[in-house]
DNA sequence: AACGTACACAACCGCGATGTG
DNA sequence: CCACATCGCGGTTGTGTACGT
């Protein structure tokens, strides 16, 4: 570490004992609540806002009368009272999303839930940490090793993919109480799901409100813009185009860095369970997947809408086969 | 009914980055 | 350039509730 480093690092830790110490004079002043809001102080933090806007959060706790800490409003308002708040459980197709941008961004939450409309990065990273490491520790591997990766990859994603075109493919003909309880979108607009659609595909983005763009270019980290959505949502796009973004298919993203462009350079390998008919032409590396074909076809449907139906006892051989493979 | 446990979600904390005067 | 205030992110903890024993 340089001196200038050094010194900034020194300048830094006392300017946050200063802000601990300014926060624990605040505190013991004037009494700061802590805990779980009213219904009282939600209604004035959000009468506050409606009327005065966001922003400049300690001084508009301290107009609004709130006996709470800026943090404390900042984070009530954007994760919970903002209207634009998504509420309820997550949708298949916003699973899929999540583990496929977790699988390249690591927990870089807030880049994630800026591709989940009304979702917030709180929630997201709530929804990995208690339902994608449950499953993690059931299967007695880190989250974070190839093993559970690839589990991710070649198993639970195709399912997730298949259980939502299903899902899509019912929609478009009637609804039933089996699909009804394989699908969470069902809530949506049945016009959207039109059987003029090309594909499934957007229709299921649609319904997931999702940002379904065959050019949405989720591997560049210096796009041009930091709206998540500019570009414009193609009602023709379908999933194998959104999916088709170059992903690594030999762990080389396992470090947990975030990908540079650079880092597509080598992809040979696409992701290509996602085009069209992936079922068929995936490889996984030990060659398990199109073994396992028949039988997750019986099975991916069954059961409820969550990750949690999505994996089995194959998932443990699946596991063990890699384990093999990489002779660990 | 009482208790313990697991789970989901809300809220807090620490810290680095950024904005501002 | 500096000092200070504020913002925003990721990790962690707290709390309410459903469920099993």
């Amino acid at each position: 570490m340089n001196v200038e480093k050094r010194s900034s690092v020194v300048q830094t830790q006392s300017r946050q004992e200063m802000e601990m110490e300014v926060e624990v004079e605040v505190e013991m002043e004037m009494e700061l609540r802590r805990g779980p809001w009213t219904v009282e102080e939600d209604l004035t933090l959000m009468n506050y806002i409606t009327t005065h806007g966001e922003g400049r959060w300690n001084s508009l706790a301290r107009c609004a009368g709130l006996k709470r800490t800026g943090k404390s409003c900042r984070l009530r308002w954007l994760n919970y009272l903002r209207p634009d708040v998504r509420r309820g459980n997550i949708t298949l197709e916003e699973q899929l999303l999540i583990l496929e941008l977790h699988s390249r961004w690591g927990n870089r939450w807030s880049k994630i839930a800026q591709y989940l409309p009304g979702r917030t990065d709180n929630e997201i990273k709530n929804y990995w940490r208690t339902r994608v490491q449950k499953h993690a520790k059931q299967l007695k591997c880190d989250v974070n090793s190839k093993q559970f990766k690839d589990t991710m990859r070649y198993l639970w994603m195709p399912r997730l993919v298949e259980r939502i075109q299903a899902a899509a493919a019912a929609n478009t003909t009637r609804f039933t109480a089996d699909t009804a309880a394989a699908s969470s979108h069902l809530t949506l607009p049945p016009q959207e799901t039109g059987a003029s659609l090309p594909g499934n595909a957007a229709a299921i983005a649609n319904q997931a409100h999702l940002p379904f763009n065959s050019n949405l270019d989720l591997t560049s980290e210096s796009s041009g813009s930091s709206e998540p959505f500019a570009t414009q949502i193609s009602p023709l796009s379908d999933l194998a185009d959104y999916y088709s973004l170059p992903v690594n298919h030999n762990g080389n993203d396992d470090d947990g860095h975030v990908n540079s462009n650079n880092d597509n350079n080598n992809d040979s390998n696409n992701w290509d369970y996602f085009q069209g008919g992936y079922s068929d032409s995936i490889t996984s590396p030990c060659g398990y997947f199109n073994q396992a074909a028949d039988f997750q076809q019986n099975q991916w449907y069954v059961g409820g809408d969550s990750l949690d139906s999505l994996w089995n006892v194959e998932d443990i051989y699946f596991l063990e086969q890699q384990m093999k493979n990489n002779l660990i």
